[in-house]
DNA sequence: TTGTACGCGTTATCAA
DNA sequence: TTGATAACGCGTACAA
């Protein structure tokens, strides 16, 4: 343990003191582009580490207002993919300088008062992670003025005074489509999450038009109330069952991976069928399990560490005009389609 | 959306102007167990949101000297645990008025300055949730002696600095063994998590100590770099591989889910054999997945939710000596052993 | 390169 | 119950 003998607050007074100049010269050796020169900075620095100081930020965000903090507004912890963007973009911004307040809006009437616990931290930005929002949400939000940005992370919306960073939901969808075209799929199921309001992903829309545009059918479709793989399963298990071969789907292609492994297992494991022999299916997301031996599911990947990077651009920008930016990725073709 | 024309920084004293009181008054009406009169406060509030105004937090926590803030320091995303710990944790934070910042500690020379980054935030509490620390991190946690608490959640640690909260890991363990000996398994093996110097779980240990008392033999075991399920599936697939019956384990039991869910993957399509017929499993956590048909893994769960319950008494409390605390989970048994 | 008022928005404490 | 003074620790702007 370093011999830090002054155990209460330490500011940079005591620094100056010790080191034998003013508190602002203390406060220019912390400062990375500040006119100071190496002799006194090292000198600071010495005294500083001696007295076990560091800055205050809460004084500094409150100076400067300017607290390089976000909050990241999550609503949906089942799925397992939110995992791996709490990951990503808290690597990207705390590589970079920023800190991250985990929000758990903790049910949907909760949404506005989780903004407002953000907006009193005085965050310089807030980011919905994939959330349920519609549009009342996002009129809490861009009520609570403070909020200097708002960002929806993979997930597109239309309002003007969010930016939205995201994969392009289209083209992947198209592309998608595309590949259970081209390998001759007849039957198709679509799969899709929880569909509010103005929230919901177009995914299932563009699947269906896609379909109906070059086979002329249209494609049969259910929604789960959540990204859940064990909901997933029940709702497949009891969906399929007793149906005949020509009748059921070849294929079912979900709107995310939570939803394929829960359909996976319950084609297994209450269908009694194999996959991709008796009905082949599709992920989006390509969660981690997607790439293990038991679901070797085909999916659509992210671009997520590139999002995250943009998204600290974005912070990092003064501007906030015309920043929403779309993302391409990349179809992984495994065995389960 | 709310017509709260004042865009920019509506403070306390516009509200006192608008309500026709002091400033001080403004600030009473917001605090819970303030000396007012209600009809005093309800002018103040009215005031309040016609204009807008929510306290400032920052300037709260640098007048009191408590954040109502704790640090959340998580470094092993690839266990899918991590995620059902930050939905209780944030919830039971959140739901009693605690904010949380979550730190992603990048890699294992960065636990220092993730600490120090925290610290930085006056926060009134690090917890470090299932972390690898090891006595150096320690060392430097409590080095930065502005956390006013320094919480182990989910692990145990001996030092007496350290609030620790979690499940007694011998005891659940002494549990899983005495059932693995009561079905009639003959050759256990133990598959481990990272062993670090001093932070590892102790219940291979006491796993093998329960067993050689009980049957005079030694269980063999190996120890997976993390706690990811596509690593400990290649794992098993290589160790397992080309074993006669007479030699190869009869169960495996893991130190956690993540390694259960990879090692029954591997066992079902890397040695093309049965679960639990041929090779049973018992995990520990019981993430959802373990519930899945697929899995229907034999686990043992945590009660979380009076942990995290617990936490937030004890950041409560004013003292922080003696509030280490184990809890008693439950073994669940389904079909994998 | 270094030093100096002043302000950021609140809380603690005491006085009215 | 209310009002007022003095911190809390740092940033900005400008002067030395």
């Amino acid at each position: 343990m370093p011999k830090n003998e002054a155990s209460e607050n330490v500011t940079a007074d005591d620094v100056a003191v010790a080191a034998g100049v003013s508190r602002w010269t203390v406060n220019r050796a912390f400062k990375k582009d500040a006119s100071i020169s190496p002799m006194t900075r090292e000198k600071v620095m010495q005294a500083a580490s001696q007295l076990g100081y560091l800055p205050d930020l809460r004084a500094a965000a409150l100076a400067s207002d300017k607290s390089n903090l976000v909050a990241l507004l999550v609503d949906d912890f089942a799925n397992p993919h939110k995992l791996v963007m709490l990951e990503r973009l808290t690597r990207a911004l705390r590589s970079r300088g920023w800190d991250t307040l985990l929000v758990n809006t903790l049910n949907a009437e909760d949404a506005g008062p989780a903004i407002a616990n953000a907006s009193q931290r005085r965050v310089d930005a807030t980011i919905l992670i994939g959330i349920q929002f519609d549009d009342e949400v996002l009129a809490a939000a861009l009520g609570a003025r403070r909020l200097q940005k708002l960002i929806i992370f993979a997930r597109t919306s239309e309002n003007p005074n969010t930016i939205s960073i995201a994969v392009d939901d289209a083209a992947a969808t198209r592309e998608i489509a595309q590949y259970v075209l081209d390998r001759g799929y007849k039957r198709p199921f679509y799969f899709a999450g929880p569909r509010t309001v103005s929230a919901h992903l177009m995914r299932k829309e563009t699947f269906l038009a896609h379909w109906l545009k070059h086979t002329d059918q249209t494609v049969p479709s259910m929604s789960a109330p959540s990204y859940d793989a064990n909901i997933a399963a029940e709702m497949v298990g009891h969906q399929f069952a007793n149906q005949q071969e020509t009748t059921r789907p070849d294929i079912i292609v979900c709107e995310n991976d939570a939803l394929a492994i829960g359909t996976i297992d319950a084609i297994r494991h209450q269908l009694g069928l194999r996959v991709p022999e008796d009905i082949a299916v599709i992920g989006f997301d390509d969660v981690p399990l997607a790439a293990s031996p038991n679901y070797k599911l085909t999916t659509y990947r992210q671009p997520l560490t590139a999002m995250a990077d943009y998204l600290v651009d974005v912070l990092e920008q003064s501007e906030s005009k015309d920043m929403t930016r779309t993302f391409h990725g990349q179809l992984i073709t495994r065995d389960s389609a």
